[in-house]
DNA sequence: AAGGCGGGGAG
DNA sequence: CTCCCAGCCTT
């Protein structure tokens, strides 16, 4: 039995019932494979339903403010998928007069979709015959095949796209494109896979050789960068015993683009409160305080893919009236990194 | 070709 | 702690 064959016996012997299974609505594939773009199922899930909830079609999503959008992704990360997502349906309404690109061509014109998603959306919703290349697809032909190239060298993602596309299924390329990827998370796992009862075992090339744990084989590793932020946190309480706050969005490029955090005094180091009480005002300018107090004493340790933050939350309270204020009830309205939610909740205002 | 971009779960 | 997840975009 060829390759293809076992894989889609797999899969129909195995899929998991999940809530976007249940329709080929390209609007409804292109949100969660936009979604689970390096997310798992699980976490990925609760917001595909609650974007679909919000956002029934094309059209609701594309007439959202973008401050809508990204509340609705707070916590998913990697923030310009969402950023992305609200262009690409605005692109899908005004471009394609609201009906969705049927073609890989075509939606490899959307902004946030890529090969692998052009070829997922494609070949579930239109069954076009475009083999689907992510990390589970990377892992399985790599073991299977016995491919060493480098899977992000230049080099391994033309190989392997070209070999998934060789051992695909065109006929039931639907299928076979969720069953490999399946196969992938549940049966060839990056650690401890289930070889002993796989049905690829009597021909897998890694198993054979004793390569299944150093296969895919993945270039470098990330170089984490240490950074040091220090918020401080406004506190005016007005006569009518009203309390208000400071909050801004972050604006150029970096991290969390778009997002909204409080006032931000970035440091090469650890700072201390004599530090703060000198320095508050290179981020407050003329607002008055006459006291500040550490929120923690100890940095928390922000830890994203490629950066450590090294956190510190000042409380500053302020005297006086100060521009832009907002009452402490709307701080919830604001995407914010998760970094700044947790402060949020821990803080009771 | 290489680097930037989140957050969380598994081992 | 390390690895990596239904990747894409920019430089």
């Amino acid at each position: 039995m060829s390759f293809s064959s076992k894989i889609l016996d797999w899969y129909h012997e195995n899929k998991r019932s999940l809530p976007w299974r249940k329709s080929t609505d390209p609007y409804k594939i292109w949100l969660s494979e936009i979604i689970l773009q390096q997310t798992r199922v699980a976490q990925g899930t609760p917001y595909y339903l609650s974007f679909v909830e919000n956002f029934p079609t094309v059209y609701d999503l594309a007439s959202a403010n973008e401050e809508q959008v990204l509340k609705l992704w707070q916590g998913l990360g990697y923030y310009s998928r969402a950023r992305n997502l609200h262009a690409a349906a605005k692109m899908v309404v005004e471009q394609y007069n609201g009906k969705f690109p049927d073609n890989y061509k075509k939606l490899l014109t959307l902004k946030g979709v890529g090969d692998y998603t052009a070829s997922a959306i494609s070949s579930i919703c239109f069954n076009e015959a475009q083999a689907v290349v992510d990390g589970n697809v990377y892992r399985v032909l790599s073991r299977y095949y016995g491919i060493d190239t480098p899977i992000n060298s230049t080099e391994g993602i033309k190989y392997f796209k070209s070999l998934a596309q060789k051992v695909m299924d065109p006929a039931n390329i639907r299928d076979y494109n969720q069953g490999i990827m399946e196969f992938g998370a549940i049966q060839c796992s990056p650690k401890k896979p289930l070889c002993l009862h796989c049905p690829l075992n009597d021909s897998c090339v890694a198993l054979e050789k004793g390569l299944v744990d150093t296969l895919p084989v993945k270039l470098k590793k990330v170089k984490v960068r240490n950074r040091y932020f220090n918020y401080l946190i406004p506190i005016y309480k007005d006569a009518d015993g009203n309390q208000f706050t400071s909050i801004h969005q972050r604006i150029g490029k970096g991290i969390w683009q778009n997002l909204w955090q409080f006032p931000l005094l970035e440091s090469d180091d650890v700072l201390e409160i004599d530090d703060i009480s000198i320095r508050y005002k290179e981020v407050l300018g003329d607002m008055k305080s006459n006291e500040v107090i550490a929120y923690n004493v100890n940095a928390i340790v922000h830890k994203l893919s490629h950066q450590h933050l090294h956190t510190k939350f000042w409380l500053v309270y302020i005297n006086d009236d100060f521009a832009n204020k907002i009452p402490v009830e709307e701080i919830s309205d604001f995407p914010v990194p998760v970094l700044i939610a947790d402060f949020i909740k821990a803080f009771k205002f």
